[in-house]
Parts: C-alpha cells; sequence; structure tokens
DNA sequence: CTTGACTTTCTTACACCGTAAGGACAGAGT
DNA sequence: ACTCTGTCCTTACGGTGTAAGAAAGTCAAG
C-alpha cells in the first residue's frame, strides 16, 4: 500500500553492486559510506549489516572483479603458454573495464573462492604438462602480477591530485626520452604495445 | 638565549624526511598531517608552508624513494641484460625498504627529474645496443613495472583490515594450492625465487 | 633604536570521513 | 496479542584535509 516501501530490500550483492557502479562513475575516492547509503536510498549505517566495515566493501569490489574473469585451461597440455596468454588478456581487459578498482586488486590479495580456483585450475593445466605445483603456482603468480602492474601503470588514476596536467614536462635534457614520446610513446596503442611486449616475453622466457 | 627555539627551521625536505620516517615505522596510514607535525614540533597548518596539499607530500615520499636508486649503466653495450636485472633488484631492494610507499610507487608515476634521467639513462643504453628509442622505454617500462608489481605482492600491507588471520584458508578443494603451500609457497625464500624467475624469464624473452 | 616588510607559525573553523551505541518500527512465529 | 528478529534511522565521537586570517618572530633600512 505505501508508495515508498519502508524496506530497501538490500543484499550483499547490492550493497557490492552498487559500489561497484559507483566507483566505475566517480572514482574510488568519491566511495563513502555515506554517499553510497544514498546511492541506494538509506543511511549510511544501515550498509554495517551487510558489510562488517569498509575494509571488507573494498575486498568485495576486488573479488567482484577478479571474479568476472573465468579462464578456460582446458586442452592438450602443450598448449599451456596460450592458455596463460588468453587468461592474462582476459584479466587485463576486465580490470580496465574498472580502472578504480585496479589499485585494490593490486593492494589486496585475493582470497575468495572463486579465484582460488582459477588459480587452482591454472596450476593443474601447468601440472599436466610435469610442472610441479610450487613452480606451477610461480608462473601463474608471474603472469598475474604483470599484468596488475601493467594496468595500474596504464589506468594511473593518481588519487588526490587537483589537476593532470598532461605532458607539459621539459625534456630537452632527454634526448631519448623525448624521441621516444615523439615516436608515439604514451599513446593507448603504445599501452597496449607495452604490455604485449611484456607478456611475450615473460612467456616466452617461462618456457624453459 | 632561548634555549626552545620559536622557530623550527623546517624545510621541504626536512618535511619529506620525517613524513618517510612516520610511514617506515608507522605505515601509510598513520601519515596525517596533524601527526606529522606533532613529529616536527609544529602545527598541522605549518607545513603547508612547505607542501602545497597532502597529494604532494606523498610524491615527495615516492621522489625520495625511487632516487635512491641510483642505476649505472655503462659498460659494453652488449650486457644491457645484466644491467637491467642489477637496476631491478637494486629497485626491488630500495622498495622492500619502505614497504608503506610502495602502493604510492605504482599509483603516482615518479616525474622528478631524478627519476627522469635513470631512465634516459637507462634507454640511451640501451640505444647503443642497436634498440630505438620507443622499444627501449618499452623495455625499461616492462621491467620496472614487474619490479612494481613483485614488490606490491610481497609487502601487501593491505590497508584497513584490522587483523591477518595468517593462513587459515580451507585448501581441501584445491589441491594444487594445497601442494604447492607444503611445499614452502609463501615463505620469504618463495617471494624470492618468484622474482628471480619471472625476471629471468622476462629477461630472457627480451632478448629477440 | 625604531619602523616596517617578510616569513614563519598558530588558531579557529568547516565539511567530510568511518563507525559505536541505541532506539524505532516492520513482519513472522507462537 | 506478544515477543522475537531483522532492518533501518538518529545521534554522537574522534579523526581527516585544508581555507582564512591573526599573531609573532626575523631582518634590513632609516
Amino acid at each position: 500500500m505505501n508508495a515508498t516501501a519502508k524496506r530497501a530490500g538490500l543484499t550483499r550483492e547490492k550493497v557490492l553492486g552498487a559500489a561497484l557502479e559507483l566507483v566505475d562513475r566517480d572514482g574510488i575516492e568519491k566511495l563513502s559510506m555515506r554517499r553510497l547509503g544514498a546511492e541506494l536510498g538509506v543511511e549510511a549505517m544501515t550498509l554495517y549489516h551487510y558489510v562488517p566495515h569498509k575494509a571488507a566493501l573494498l575486498d568485495g569490489l576486488v573479488e567482484q572483479v577478479v571474479s568476472a574473469v573465468r579462464p578456460d585451461f582446458d586442452g592438450s597440455a602443450d598448449e599451456w603458454p596460450a592458455r596463460l596468454r588468453e587468461f592474462a588478456v582476459a584479466f587485463r581487459d576486465e580490470l580496465l573495464r574498472h580502472p578504480g578498482v585496479i589499485p585494490l586488486v593490486a593492494t589486496r590479495p585475493a582470497r575468495s573462492a572463486t579465484a582460488l580456483l582459477a588459480v587452482e585450475d591454472a596450476a593443474a593445466a601447468l601440472g599436466e604438462a610435469g610442472i610441479g605445483p610450487v613452480q606451477a603456482l610461480r608462473i601463474v603468480n608471474a603472469v598475474s602480477t604483470l599484468v596488475i602492474g601493467h594496468c595500474l601503470a596504464e589506468a594511473a588514476t593518481t588519487p588526490g591530485h587537483p589537476e593532470q596536467p598532461g605532458d607539459d614536462l621539459d625534456l630537452t635534457a632527454f634526448p631519448t626520452l623525448a624521441a621516444a614520446v615523439a615516436g608515439g610513446l604514451g599513446s593507448p596503442a603504445d599501452h597496449q604495445a607495452r604490455f604485449d611486449l611484456a607478456l611475450d616475453a615473460l612467456l616466452t622466457g617461462l618456457q624453459a
């Protein structure tokens, strides 16, 4: 009978979803309990019924993003470099879809079940190629770390700065650097190229 | 004549130095303008005469840390992989010496003159080996990114969490993972091994 | 010495943050 | 009808970064 229901009918999932939406739209620094509450038509303290503290909320953001990339490690055992490559590319795509979350992914280790499952799958696939469990996880870790590091540099949120004055640096003292910038360094295409270079090199070097 | 001088005689360098000390001792989340002021025997607002805003203070921390690693790229032109390796190891050592600053280094690009100079030197050295400026900078970037990524994972501060409950995860559903943990994964020695594995693989793969 | 300009420091204040404590109210089970 | 449980709000506390301006120290010129 009430047009405006007194109960908002929240769930942990709705809260996390709204948080991710807010971060994607306005950036992490705008994510506060009060603002998120307002987004959901609710007071700040209400959120504490679905999340124990803000840190858990941030963990939830990480969980959402890393869970969205579901790698597939089926196929013949000797194709693991190609599979790892696919995983890396998918992971990067997902991270770049949520730039505000990247620093969180980089900072807090994902311990959720789905994240562990993905790691387990990858390691098991490497195991079938005759690689021991410790080495397999090191390899998976190296690839993940590379992806995160590159996305971090690419999305460079640099929170707190009022403005980002483009490229007003004086490069006259750095000829090689200047030449590289003139050659297209820093462009979006260059980010892709940097990532591909590093990923290919890592995978190539890993086969030994 | 005054035992306690009314003027503290601060400088930007002293402020930055005290900030780094505070972060090394207590972690970033404890770095506030008021606390840093107290550390220097001064009110919070006084600091704003040496630093325009807190973001600049954080930039200063990054600058201090990255400036401390001064790579040497002299030597014959074909030794660049070994030089890059030395740089990577020195960079990592310096970062691990200041764990609280690692997330800052990962987030805000170092645009200081000394940082640019180091990059310039490295790129120039690669240039003597017949590598073009764009490719040279991509290589330097790949190595730096790898170092930052690995240090980020290794120092994993995970700010905000009350406690870090060790390894109480239930790994029974993840046999490969469990086997790897039993095999020593996660130990300090393993971090070193992970870094070495990734760095060697990257450098090997980069020679092509 | 006095004066006045300058730099450095402090005081006060504001808006915002995370969250502890407890009260108001709805719907379900007895 | 009555309590119970879960949802939501109100109030409050101590913390944050920082804007505005008053006060006090320093130093050179008159």
